[in-house]
DNA sequence: TTTGCGAGCAAGCGTCCGTTTGTTTCCGGC
DNA sequence: GCCGGAAACAAACGGACGCTTGCTCGCAAA
């Protein structure tokens, strides 16, 4: 049967698209295949989106603006750099973690936005990052940091996130909670440990005498 | 002019099917495009490639070959965990910021692969991480790293290595022998810092109410 | 001088793409 | 009972797409 999905439909096509754009990538996913996984023909998807980049770009600045939400609140009643941080890094693995599928997308397709809106999305995730990076900066004006890069470390976190986010599944041999700890323990360990170590020689040298020495030009994600 | 190409002709396909994979992925691509930067018909592309995800196969199975013998190489003759570590980190850092089209490929186009080929990949892959991760644990091992997850702590060493590839231009800020450095220096405090730090709360269950509990299924990355 | 072949070309194959159009169907409010 | 609109449908648009074919050209070995 399945006649009318009355309102359904359109959330019904979201997450279809977030299940296929993960999976397959937005390129490789067809309107066909998303409207044959809702159960509706393709012209029919016309009724609820209006085209198949701006599905895209909902999907990508929701995250987003759920992610930056989700700190604020997270981080609301904490003072501390040291508590802080760490309950910007817990939440941001968590969140990621959660989200995994949006965050792949978010992270894979900014190249299949046009200039505009993908000038958009840049930006919410640049005020996100500033946000924590300035947690790390706060930590190191006050003393309590000893790692001196805090952009490099803002970097790790983000990095760190988007990582968990490819591989944590929930019935893996460490929970969410565990995960998110451990790596909120890894990073605070290394703010606070004011021991520098010592390179050990010329590995850099070696490598880079090695290795093509075309320069990259451009990100693909801008 | 652009007679013939001679043997050029294939190096050219190969770099500029780096650059476009990189630039606009593997799907937008198109061998048209592909014919037309390197100069030639798309017809005449076949004399020198069997196929376009064969032509894909090629370039991520090179490059994961690359970054295991550049590691094996780097490794020689250190013998403390402290300095395996660190050699191996800045190797990681250091090959992913020269190869980061490749690497961005490599690390985005998997699902792209048939089957069969995506093992081939995953299979290197999994050697590579594996051999960073006995470092790690040897550390563990001998006593010298206080951290207790070796593969946590591998996957962010991996994590970062990545994501430098994706932001790290010759003309910025820090060098590369600075980055590569700064984040050993973070990974190795980290590593030995015995201090354990204290969670502050309940973050994780308040992110956890929040965001759909529908668990991740399937990473595309397989 | 002849000949074999690598490497180019134009043309076209069948298929699928995102999107549009015109029409039909069903349901809630009158 | 009827009517307006939301939402489904079938069909088609023009234009890619990856890949194949049949052919030509020019160099190099014979």
């Amino acid at each position: 049967m399945a006649t009318r999905g009355g309102p359904k439909t359109a959330e019904a096509i979201r997450q279809a698209a977030i299940d296929s754009f993960f999976l397959h990538g937005y390129e490789a996913t067809t309107l066909r295949d998303l409207a044959g996984e809702v159960g509706v023909k393709v012209g029919s998807l016309y009724n609820h989106i209006s085209s198949k980049e701006e599905l895209l770009f909902s999907i990508m600045s929701e995250v987003l603006r759920d992610l930056q939400a989700e700190l604020d609140r997270a981080l609301e009643g904490w003072t501390a750099p040291s508590e802080r941080l760490r309950v910007a890094i817990e939440c941001h693995i968590a969140f990621h973690a959660h989200r995994a599928k949006e965050v792949f997308i978010g992270n894979s397709e900014l190249r299949s936005l046009a200039p505009d809106r993908r000038a958009v999305i840049i930006e919410l995730r640049d005020a996100y990052e500033h946000q924590v990076r300035t947690i790390v900066e706060e930590g190191q004006a006050s003393g309590e940091f000893y790692y001196p890069e805090p952009r490099l470390a803002t970097f790790a976190i983000v990095a760190i996130g988007t990582h968990v986010s490819s591989w944590y599944r929930p019935d893996g041999s460490l929970s969410l909670a565990e995960v998110a700890s451990a790596y909120a323990d890894l990073l605070l360990r290394a703010m606070h440990n004011p021991e520098v170590q010592v390179a050990p020689g010329d590995v850099l040298a070696a490598v880079e005498a090695d290795n093509a020495p075309d320069a990259p030009e451009a990100a693909p994600a801008g």
